[in-house]
DNA sequence: GAGCATTTGTCCGTATGTATT
DNA sequence: CAATACATACGGACAAATGCT
């Protein structure tokens, strides 16, 4: 094949780079013009099919590397922590608070901490970076009756579930939803995504374990190039014969 | 805003889009170009973004359409069926059988049924329609020892569970994996794809619930542009207060 | 079936902008 | 500041599928 369509080419390019290290720089747009004999637009095109596949990531000015996608695998077993298997994969996972404030609760949210909508509501920012990129965004209410009991301004840099026992409550996830999609705009922005890029997103509800009260509501938007979940079921009754 | 930039296209034309019924007929580039005062190009690069948005479906020849997405729920209570799920939106799910064939088995199916590599079995290929628009496609294998007890080549175009039942065996569902991915070469032209469609890959081992042995591995590959799975989890310990 | 207009698919060459090094 | 590399947009040309006459 010397005749180059876009999609061959992707093919082509993509096996060649499957050996190479993640982070690895590869030829850039005008070489690959060269190589092949085409257009400066089929190649782009062959690269954009290799950006949506989530195997390149392209720098403006910079070049054209090879992407770090790690694998997340919730089963429904062990759930294992997003940082313990950033780490398990040889990468830093960091988490940053961006914004505490209160606010008047949207209605998706007034229905899962069962309160009225517009209440004004603690709400937190976060933002997640894998290896100095920015994989997710992490939005957290906090129930009212929360408020009584904790003071969450100071003490929220740490762990949340860490604030809610110093409250004398026992969290518990006792609900949670997650499902592939695109960002609102909103987020987008705080993920910095200047083209369309498939999300995780992932709500959750924690209440207290005595008395079944919803504390904590959460939605997290994970990138997909940055994250790839796993969702893993066994079913208890049967063993695995090793 | 009158200058138009490629994502301002595609945001603008979502919000217009957004409100119309599925299968609808949208302008066409051409007069897009008109409306807008852009470039050819630009107006696809719009559409292309709503087309991996999975809003829009395009078929040359004849036009720009809207698409119909389907969610499907899997909870970790009442799993539903894709078919009847299908049903619930109005639309129609089919399956046919495209192929049976005894082939030596790759190595990811022979540990999940226990066996050796390059063993023949029965390999049983379905393609899945929703509304004359392929869904999916999936593979089974069945195990060596089911090979004695139940005669595939006929009585499969039906239910393999049912076929297995018949077979005196009490198959169940021991194991599961569900991941977004990009499908193999071979499983993108039996879904006709013809540019990079991410998909969800399904894998699941049933076991005879008496013996516990392995009877059948399956793996499918269902369109993420024609289905939304959506992963619910309940914990079973704490009541939904209504 | 044949022919034709419409519509999307693919590719090229060029120009200009912007971020990085 | 200059060179490099990716980002964005234009206009043109031809191909291929569809649907209608």
């Amino acid at each position: 094949m010397s005749d180059w369509s876009a999609r061959s080419l992707a093919r082509r390019l993509g096996e060649e780079f499957a050996g190479l290290p993640a982070g690895t720089r590869v030829a850039s747009e005008h070489e690959l013009m060269r190589r092949f004999g085409v257009s400066r637009s089929l190649v782009r095109a062959a690269l954009d099919e290799l950006v949506t596949r989530f195997l390149l990531r392209r720098v403006q000015g910079a070049g054209t590397f090879l992407n770090n996608r790690i694998d997340y695998v919730i089963s429904s077993r062990n759930p294992p922590s997003l940082h313990q298997t950033v780490a398990a994969a040889g990468s830093e996972a960091r988490t940053f608070l961006v914004d505490v404030t209160q606010m008047p609760v949207p209605d998706v949210v007034a229905t899962a901490l069962e309160c009225d909508p517009g209440t004004p509501l603690n709400r937190l920012l976060r933002v997640g970076y894998v290896d100095d990129l920015i994989a997710n965004s992490i939005e957290e209410w906090l129930a009212p009756e929360v408020l009584e009991h904790v003071d969450v301004s100071l003490r929220a840099v740490e762990s949340l579930n860490e604030v809610l026992r110093m409250g004398r409550y026992q969290p518990v996830r006792a609900w949670s939803r997650a499902a592939p999609d695109f960002p609102p705009e909103d987020v987008e922005e705080r993920l910095e995504l200047e083209r369309a890029v498939p999300v995780w997103t992932i709500e959750t509800v924690t209440r207290d374990a005595r008395t079944g009260r919803a504390l904590l509501y959460s939605r997290s938007w994970m990138r997909q190039d940055v994250i790839r979940l796993v969702f893993e079921f066994d079913n208890p009754d049967l063993a695995y014969p090793g």
